[in-house]
Formats: structure tokens, sequence, C-alpha cells
DNA sequence: TAGTGGTCTAGACCACCGA
DNA sequence: CGGTGGTCTAGACCACTAG
């Protein structure tokens, strides 16, 4: 995985960002880098071009490619680790506090059509449905109701539902979760967001809701996730044209 | 800007995947793209790889490239214009109505430490301070906070400040704003969030906050926006390897 | 004008999927 | 096995920036 030479690339030109290597921040431009690595210039651009669509730098056409100051601080609850993303709650900025699950519910149920489509089954397929209460420390944050289809995950146990799903999945089977597309918005707290999550009548729930994706780009599960309000930020960079 | 062939060509597909001419959920290979386009296959992945980014569609090697019905049900509030993103009101889905202002204040300021870092100021910089009250069809949505700095734009007024200030950098100065690093959580209403959106205590703001970025890198406001909840959904795609 | 990033082509080879 | 997307190369030409 790793060992693909536009990851190699960007692997060595973001440390070398983050070790100060170009105190003008400013970075070789492409062919002379094409030349430094061996490569061609178009693995550079790709190189390049993922750097800049994840903020680290931005290019001026006749100019250079600059390091983005802002790229540094980064305060997102919500965030990915390098590479070995195992499971949700490794996307959560954990702070040195223990994860902890407890199981709400689990069953077989029949896909309604919009979960259907949404996951690409087929009219006999059903899906497991899966209610977990996550917390940080004992401390509840998060209602997380999942579907996925049994017939991805066949061998799915009640031991296995109660710590991470995605984490079995990269160990067992080395598929990981790498994509997901996720709507976010925020709502008034129900009676059993404020039971589950120790939220005054007042006090709002943040949802992520959308799908997750195996690296092959199968879909495999629909989440709904209701987290404490103090617990959403969601960090992103956007550039603004199609 | 548009007649770039990736463009040409990824127009062309997301209209016809809206139209739903692929009912089967699956894009043509890229080999027969390539030639029914008459375009490099090159040209085929980028135009591809660039729907795949944005959640359009999803590639399965071995397979073929499919439909991300996820994205057809979009009813996504915050999303972006294809080429001519011009202010933020652009940005958010209009549906036919007719987005107003209203100006609460508009002031010159002295940036407090934490502004004057996000913005790369210097000591002796000032900012505008504009507060907006933002609707659609006099319906009041979000209310807004912007930073910008006077040597940006010193020629700012209160005829200017009380339409799209994109818009006016965009006409008069052909500056666009193309970037930017927002910050999305959620908090109960305050009393003037109750008064100004027509919420009630139990119900919550969506917050929106950050920093847009003038497209030749620049920092160019610093801003703060609290939305009626119904209207914070943001659709973001992600995948999660660096 | 020289240097930079942007676009595009043509083609090679690899890795994965499903019949 | 044939068909698919993934990676990479080599090189051409364009568009913008700066001195």
């Amino acid at each position: 995985m790793a060992d693909l030479v536009y990851r190699q690339l960007l692997g060595s030109l973001k440390d070398k960002i983050l070790a100060g290597e170009f105190p003008n921040m400013k970075l070789p431009d492409e062919r002379s880098l094409s030349e430094q690595y061996e490569v061609s210039r178009s693995t550079v651009k790709r190189a390049l071009s993922i750097l800049a669509d994840q903020g680290v730098v931005f290019k001026k056409r006749g100019s250079g490619t600059f390091i983005n100051p802002l790229y540094l601080k980064n305060d997102s609850v919500f965030h990915y680790n390098n590479g070995s993303n195992l499971g949700i709650t490794d996307s959560f900025q954990m702070n040195g506090r223990k994860p902890g699950i407890k199981l709400l519910k689990f069953e077989v149920v029949r896909p309604d059509p919009e979960l259907k489509r949404d996951l690409f089954l087929k009219n006999d397929d059903f899906v497991y449905e899966i209610k977990r209460l996550r917390l940080f420390d004992d401390e509840p944050f998060m209602i997380e109701t999942g579907y996925i289809p049994i017939k991805i995950v066949p061998e799915l146990s009640e031991k296995i539902v109660s710590s991470s799903i995605f984490n079995y999945l990269q160990r067992e089977r080395n598929q990981a979760v790498t994509k997901s597309y996720l709507t976010i918005s925020a709502e008034p707290s129900t009676d059993e967001d404020q039971a589950q999550l120790g939220l005054t009548p007042t006090e709002p729930v943040g949802i992520m809701a959308g799908v997750f994706f195996l690296d092959d780009g199968t879909p495999f599960e629909y989440s709904r996730m209701r987290l404490h309000y103090r617990y959403m930020k969601y960090n992103t960079f956007v550039t603004l044209d199609d």
C-alpha cells in the first residue's frame, strides 16, 4: 500500500514540511522534484495535488508551490489517523481517554427501500441493526445506529459488535474502511438522547449520518450517529470550484 | 474555464447522472468513455476521480464505476456551484428563494490575538467587523459575523457590505474566494439566536466558523455563522487515508 | 523571456473481479 | 480468462508570473 511511488513521495514531502525543511515556505518546482526523486512529473503532480487537496500546500501557477501555514493548527474532534485508521472511535480525538461501547441492540432486520438503495442491496438481502452507546472514560458521548448487510459479514456476533467492527474487519479480513459519505446536521435532543447522553432539554445533538465504504468501494455500513453537541466538531477544508 | 476537456466531460457525466441516464447505477467503463468522448483515458480518469472525490460516484477496481445513491438524494443546504461561485449565499441552496441581507453592525475594530493569528495580521492592522442577518424570502436563517482586514479592502462601505462582499470582490477586482477552512459544530441557541432566527429555547443553532481564502492563498475573512438548525445540512465525502 | 504549474495524449503494465 | 480500474512514464503544448 505505502510502497506506491506517489505515496512515498507524499509521505516524504509531508515529513519534510513538518520538519521545517522548507523555511521559505516554498517547495522545489515540479521538474526538480521529478529529477530528485527520479519519478515522472505526473507522479510529482499527483502527490502535490493530494497535498493541496488536504490543505497542506497551495499551488500558484507561474510562481510555485507554497506551504499553508495554517495547516499546523488542528483541533478537530473528528479527524483521521495516518494509515492505520481503525474504527470510528479512532477517528475521534481521544486525548488519552479510554473508548467504550455499550451494546443496546443487535438484530437482523429487513432493510427498508431507502436503505436497500443506499447499500446496493438485493430484494432478499437482510441487514444487521446494531445500536450502540459509545463512551469516553465511561462518559457517553454518542448513540450510534448502524446497518450492515449480513452477506458482507455473515459471521458477526454480539462479541464482535461489542467492540470495534472496523478493527475486526481490518484484523481478520484485511479489509479497511477508507471512505465515507456523511451528512452533518443538528437537532434538538429527544428524551432518549437526554437520558443516554446526559443532556438537558435545551441542549442539542449533532448528527452525522451516511455510508461507510470498504477500500474496494463496497458500501459497507449505513450509520446514524447522534452526538453530544460538545463532541461534534468537524473540520473541513473546502475548495469552492468543481 | 469550462472549455477544458475534463470539465466538459465532468459536466456531461454529472448531467447524465442527475438525469437518470444510468438506471443500473453503473457508468460505462473508462475505455469506452474515452472512445465516446474522443479523449484520452487519462482525461476520463481525471473527470471520474473528481466525481469520486465529490462522492458522486465510487469506483470498484475490476468491476466498474457506480453512482452513489446518497448523492442523488442530496439535500445539503451548504453546497458549491460549478465555476461561478460568488458569495456565501450562493453556496447555500436557494430553491428559488430570494436571499436577503440585513446589516446589523459595521465597525472597524482592533483584532484580538487569536483573530490576528488566523488572518496573519501585523500588530497595527485593523479589521472590519461586519454582522449581518441573512434571509431567504424575508425569513432569517443565519447570523453571520465576519472580520476582514481593512488593508485588503480599504474601500469597503455600508452599501457594499449590505450585499455580497464576495460578489463585489469578483466583480471589481476579479478576485475569487475559492478556499475555506471551516469548523462545524452545534450549540444551544442564545436569547439573541432565538429572537433573530425565530427559534424556541430547545432548538439549537448550527455553527460554521473559519477562514476564507482568496484564490492566491491570502486569508481574507474570518467568519462565524450561526444557522437555524434546519438550515445546517452539510454533506462531506471523506477518504480516511493520507 | 525564463520559469512555473495546468492540461492532455498515448501507451505500458499491474491488480482485482466475475463468469 | 477477459474486462475493469490503478499506477506510472515520457513528452507536448498552454497559461500565468515575475524580473
